[in-house]
DNA sequence: CCGGTAACAGACAACGATTACAGTCGTTCG
DNA sequence: CGAACGACTGTAATCGTTGTCTGTTACCGG
């Protein structure tokens, strides 16, 4: 690769009006250097640009997982804020790892002037390895340990939770099940204490049988359905609390043969790609993707801008919306006869 | 931060003896060199160090869109490879664009020491744009112009719809459409090759009006469907050409209320997520994804261990195998009795 | 006790860009 | 006509690290 010194040499200037040649600045030689830069097929060294000038014009974006198609959203959503500005994206992932993801955020600081995170886990501490830092970073999804460090952007998932639960109520069930996610995250939490609470409230007890706790992935949803339609008497609706665990359930629903909703309800956290094109059509809380995304990259972008000014604006701690979309895995109770009905 | 200075001045040492105790030489004073990292929180910088040293220590990824589920597995087969290696991994997104993908190219040369790419579109020269700076690339699932430049993984796409060819033939259809992707992509052309080249050898011809093109999304794919199902004759059995596309075919499937197999077989390229769970299950060609991603990684990392002797190893090309996963999807012709069947 | 040799130390020059500083012109105005 | 000014220019320092080169020890055997 030729370097801003060859250019110079070949153009019969100095660097400096090389340099200031590609920062636009009004130059004498400018159709002299303009061909050289051609010619050498010169391309300034981001690296040496990074060093010299403290910053890398490039924002980190860390997911737990990048074949999660609700991160995949995610990610598009901040990915089209950026499109033609100055910043690059990098898209980095830490297998739903601690460990991994304290690997990518060392890696990360000191490559990107911003970071958007979606914490694998909340015992990680982003905060003590990303404070000393400075760099801004926004959370999305699930919260670190100090909410109050950090700008957020998350969405109400008790409220999500307590929608799924008040519709299965109204359908008149009362043996109902949570596949509920890990409860050392806020996500986890949130979802099951929105979902427990609601039915408490409403005078319906959950089996304690009926309270299943797992990873946010394919197998933990797979596996905690098959003990849920095993158990008796079964539950005649489940509430699944993520969209991997989703599929797992249907995936059990399937291969035992269940009805639904003839015999189970179903009702998931977070839509699926295909849920309106199955059989039946998938009933689920779904919530903002690509503008949870968005907004999160308009919240770095902001603190990008005013970070040379010395007064820290506080964090800012958005919580999106979430809406229930009816569709047809739902349904009355089967065997007693529903007790209301609206 | 601070810097190696810092650290070198506390523990009372030059900062060659502080670069030589970070890169396992051994040194009289690590102890205090020791203390003196951790009581600092020292991170050397990794701008400082590329720029150096040359090496990046980082290996970008290229896609053209992160939420496909195609993709996002590839990608997920080159992290599994990384995860304890010394490279990090930086994804990028390109939205099928040539003249993003071009950006992103500019933007990650230099900032990375190798490159795995998924190209946009061919006409996108990544041989021009890349050969100057002689950073080891490969090229997966689609080929850029000149095959031979670079290392490549793709799958037998002609092989894959000649297979599902072969099996709709094998039931008996003969008024068979295909959904194909664009032309002037090395996969659009083979898939439709491959299939068209397969009916007209067993004597059925491809009405011209079932011969459908669209981009190698939802939307082209839905759009295709609705012309194809509403032609007269319709089709009897819908070959579509990439993922995407099939999820379009079956949201026009779904909403005209078209009966499958019944008055119409599908069989899409590349499985989905819940294409077991469909009703019926979807029969699609199957190829590797991580296996794919894995093998482009580790063609990758070959190239960085020979970068420095001075023989360049010829390009390698591998072409992985395809399989037929036969499900519900697919059946004999319905109004005319099959002619023959296995 | 001395010469030779490991084994380690520090000083300093890179890497490729940006930028403060100090010229050097040509132009304009009093 | 000379001074002041504007519009540029080049020189050189700098960012944080690594690697080369040249010491400076300590320890060994003779």
């Amino acid at each position: 690769m030729s370097t801003i010194a060859d250019v110079a040499r070949l153009a019969g200037v100095s660097t400096a009006s090389v340099s200031r040649y590609l920062s636009g600045q009004r130059v004498r030689e400018h159709e002299a250097i303009e061909k050289a830069c051609i010619e050498l097929r010169y391309r300034p060294n981001p690296t040496a640009r990074s060093l010299r000038s403290g910053r890398t014009r490039s924002i980190g974006v860390v997911v737990p997982d990048i074949t999660n198609p609700y991160y995949a959203a995610v990610v598009k959503g901040i990915q089209d804020v950026t499109l033609d500005g100055p910043y690059h994206v990098f898209l980095s992932g830490t297998e739903e790892s601690a460990e991994r993801q304290h690997d990518v955020l060392v890696e990360l600081t000191g490559r990107a002037d911003g970071l958007i995170l979606i914490p694998a886990t909340e015992q990680s501490e982003p905060s003590r390895e990303l404070r000393p830092s400075r760099i801004p970073v926004v959370l999305v999804d699930r919260e670190a340990e100090d909410v109050h460090a950090f700008d957020s952007v998350v969405v109400d998932n008790a409220g999500g939770a307590r929608l799924a639960a008040e519709h299965l109520l109204e359908l008149g069930h009362e043996r109902i099940a949570i596949i509920g996610g890990p409860l050392n995250t806020t996500v986890g939490r949130e979802r099951h204490a929105g979902f427990v609470d609601t039915l408490t409230a409403a005078g319906v007890e959950m089996d304690p049988s009926h309270d299943e706790e797992g990873g946010f992935n394919v197998e933990g949803g797979y596996q905690a359905a098959l003990r849920l339609l095993g158990s008796r008497p079964a539950p005649t609706a489940i509430f699944s609390t993520n969209n991997l665990m989703t599929i797992g359930l249907l995936r059990a629903v399937n291969e035992l043969g269940v009805r639904t909703p003839g015999e189970v309800s179903v009702i998931g956290f977070d839509d699926l790609d295909l849920g309106a094109l199955l059989t039946p059509p998938l009933t689920c809380v779904s919530r903002p993707t690509e503008a949870q995304g968005a907004l999160a990259m308009r919240l770095l972008l902001r603190r990008l801008e005013e970070s040379d000014d010395a007064a820290p604006r506080k964090a800012t701690r958005i919580v999106m919306d979430v809406a229930l979309t009816v569709r047809g895995s739902t349904g009355p109770v089967p065997t007693p006869a529903p007790k209301r009905r609206r």
